[in-house]
DNA sequence: GTAGGGTTAAGG
DNA sequence: CCTTAACCCTAC
């Protein structure tokens, strides 16, 4: 732990830059027991590498901070949004005086912390609620205990940022070990056989991308995986030339399309392919053949003069007629170096001959031509879900809507994709992916709402980034509004289960107020609670506001589980009650916990 | 006929 | 190579 930190940090202790916000004091012996009994303390401040004279320094910036800071208001919304300029410049001399700054660290070191991998795009939600309040979410488990929440998360992030390079992935497993070379694999190896569960696919996919051919790829490519990014850099998995060829003669026999029935055939030998792998292989090495040749990707970006090719690019035109099957050895003569790398996974008639060859490509399965829903079709596609609910196939039997082209289940599952919400509404169950989705925004504003994020970088738990502006009560919240889907017999609250189960988790911080688990009233299905399928739903402004006074018990019903047999309105009533006090709690322990900083401090001081 | 999971086509 | 969506299969 120790190490890391100060690997983390980017330096040891005693030639780190004092500007690290996390640099306390070292407290006054009578509360140095509750000040080190914080790990992160006792790592960064170890004894046996600092001086005494120099911890003696008084030169914490929290401790500046709190000296030059204002009387506290008492509102959190104060120390959320001054973020007391002044204080920096006097942060920085400070600094200066006690540690000697790095030569090539800029002004602000905290700038100088490896950057945060990026989430992949459906995942960089904006933040709801601002950065400092992220990192005081936390409360400390015991009271007495004051204990920094330990750095738990990330770790890997900060260790692959920091040049660590070994493995996080689980070194070892059976199948892994299982499979040293490929070149023993047969189409019966275990991962050429299907998979039972979604999960296993699922899995099974993993492993094919990323841990099973880790070993093999490494092997073979000598390469690392570059360190800083989320995912492992996935090795390209060349075809070899006899993959391609097994696959061509798996086409041959088994027809184009057949993708899954080649993979799976033990006379072929694929090396961690999935069925898409084979069809894109095929659609390389032949195309034209039964599959739809590449649209051309330079539309806008064709007219660029900045490209210094821009003119001898190919248009869509030649593209289309360099792809043509019937002229495959005769590429275009002005194509591009690009466009001929494209083409040299071609195999032409000669080489499909050497491979034993000597038919055309057929297609053995039917398959419906795949046509994309206009959004005309997808409004009367909601139209004749108004008029026939879920039967589907009276929705296509309508002939004024016009689908008598497609089958029942084909409406039902462009349904599912394009009004997810009421697909669900309606007791259909959503792809594992959708749910998956769902569940993870549930997730995220569960995180928020809980608070268990512990601060990646306690510095930033300190100073609020003047850059990343804080967003108003409501603003960035239209969805609060947009949840509402009019239909009448529906409760107007809206209302997440997780605020609910939070409660539930922390009865003792509810004033000692009776508390009933919440579940008694989202499982009564009487209870005509709207649930929203994205997960929490609080108002933010409540937790930005303070509103102390009502964080007492009379505010909170004192129904107990037992004790409430209520209507369906009761019930309502009872939850939105209790909605009301989670988030005042919530923005209680926020208070509390912002508070908390400044005790420590205080100690420290 | 329907629900739900699986497979494939195609664009990114 | 990944993701999405159209389409397919099959148990019920």
């Amino acid at each position: 732990m120790e190490p890391r930190i100060a690997t983390l940090l980017g330096d040891s202790p005693l030639e780190r830059p004092a500007a690290d916000a996390l640099w306390l004091p070292p407290p006054p012996p009578s509360s140095a027991g509750r000040i080190l009994s914080s790990p992160l303390l006792r790592t960064t401040h170890s004894p046996s590498q600092q001086p005494a004279p120099q911890r003696q320094k008084p030169s914490a910036p929290i401790g500046d901070v709190l000296n030059t800071v204002k009387p506290f208001s008492g509102r959190l919304s104060d120390l959320l949004l001054d973020p007391s300029p002044q204080q920096l410049p006097k942060r920085k001399r400070d600094d200066d005086a006690a540690a000697k700054p790095l030569p090539t660290a800029p002004e602000n070191s905290l700038l100088m912390l490896p950057k945060p991998h990026q989430q992949p795009k459906k995942n960089t939600k904006r933040q709801r609620i601002p950065p400092l309040l992220q990192g005081l979410h936390q409360v400390p488990p015991q009271a007495q205990s004051r204990l920094f929440p330990p750095i738990t998360s990330e770790t890997d992030t900060f260790g692959r940022d920091m040049g660590d390079t070994i493995p996080l992935r689980p070194a070892g497993g059976s199948k892994s070990a299982k499979e040293p070379s490929n070149e023993a694999s047969t189409g019966s190896t275990p991962m050429n056989t299907p998979a039972r569960t979604p999960e296993e696919a699922r899995e099974k996919e993993g492993a094919k991308l990323a841990s099973g051919p880790i070993g093999d790829k490494e092997n073979r490519s000598g390469t690392n995986a570059a360190p800083g990014k989320t995912k492992e850099l996935k090795k390209r998995n060349k075809w070899s030339d006899e993959e391609t060829k097994d696959l061509l003669v798996g086409v041959s026999k088994f027809g184009i399309g057949s993708w899954k029935k080649i993979l799976q055939c033990p006379d072929y030998t694929f090396h961690h392919r999935s069925a898409v792998d084979l069809k894109d292989r095929f659609r390389t090495c032949c195309p034209g053949e039964g599959l739809k040749p590449r649209k051309s990707k330079r539309k806008s970006n064709a007219h660029e003069v900045t490209s210094p090719d821009a003119t001898s690019l190919p248009t869509p035109t030649s593209t289309s007629g360099s792809d043509d099957p019937t002229a495959p050895e005769t590429p275009n003569p002005t194509s591009t170096s690009r466009k001929n790398r494209g083409d040299s996974h071609r195999k032409g008639p000669a080489e499909l001959r050497e491979m034993g060859i000597h038919s055309a490509f057929t297609r053995t399965v039917h398959r419906r031509e795949r046509r994309t829903f206009t959004e005309q079709d997808d409004e009367n596609l909601l139209k004749g879900f108004n008029k026939y609910g879920s039967a589907w196939h009276l929705i296509r039997g309508d002939v004024e809507l016009g689908f008598s082209a497609r089958q029942p289940t084909d409406l039902r599952d462009r349904f599912r994709i394009r009004y997810p919400e009421r697909f669900a509404k309606a007791g259909y169950k959503l792809k594992a992916k959708d749910e998956r989705m769902l569940k993870e925004k549930e997730n995220a504003e569960n995180q928020d709402a809980r608070s268990i994020q512990p601060p990646t970088n306690s510095a930033t738990t300190s100073i609020r980034d003047p850059a990343i502006p804080l967003p108003t009560p409501l603003q960035d919240y239209a969805d609060l509004a947009s949840e509402q889907d009019g239909d009448p017999s529906r409760s107007p609250i809206t209302l997440s289960r997780n605020i609910l189960e939070w409660v539930d988790a922390h009865p003792s911080q509810m004033s000692g107020a009776n508390l009933p688990p919440l579940s008694t009233f989202v499982t009564d299905p009487s209870s005509s609670i709207h649930y929203t399928t994205d997960g929490l739903h609080i108002n933010p402004s409540l937790t930005l506001d303070l509103p102390m006074a009502l964080l007492n018990s009379t505010v909170l019903p004192s129904t107990s589980q037992r004790d409430f047999h209520g209507t369906a309105d009761d019930a309502s009533s009872h939850v939105e009650t209790w909605r009301s006090a989670a988030s005042h709690v919530k923005s209680a322990e926020n208070y509390v916990t912002a508070c908390a900083g400044i005790w420590f401090a205080e100690c420290g001081a």
